[in-house]
DNA sequence: ATATTGACGGGCA
DNA sequence: GTGCCCGCCAATA
């Protein structure tokens, strides 16, 4: 019972738990391939459940998704900050203190 | 069916 | 540390 790539993946995203973030690359390895980080950016960009944390989903070096696709800007950055997740200046997180352990 | 796109990752300068 | 090139996967036209 496939339900698509997508729906896997946005289980996964489900389970990040608030006050952490994940990777792109991470989300894409629990998904069951790890290098298809771009297909999970698609499945992100199209978010279709409001229930999906998407905006804790970043890139490598941590940076937040572009603000116009989030609907404006600050909204990513103020839902992170707003569940303790420190949003440098440039809308970077620290992976080091913030990136979810995948558990 | 093929071609192009896209919220990406890793390696190298 | 940042920036550029190439490659990967899945979805859409």
């Amino acid at each position: 019972m496939e339900e698509g790539f997508f729906t896997r993946v946005y289980q996964i995203v489900e389970r990040i738990p608030p006050g952490k973030v994940a990777t792109y690359g991470q989300v894409a390895f629990l998904a069951g391939s790890p290098r298809a980080a771009r297909a999970v950016g698609e499945a992100m960009r199209r978010c279709p459940y409001f229930e999906v944390p998407c905006h804790r989903v970043l890139n490598r070096r941590g940076e937040l998704s572009p603000a116009p696709a989030f609907g404006g800007p600050g909204v990513q950055q103020g839902r992170l900050e707003a569940e303790g997740v420190a949003v440098g200046p440039d809308n970077r997180v620290d992976l080091t203190q913030f990136q979810w352990d995948g558990k």
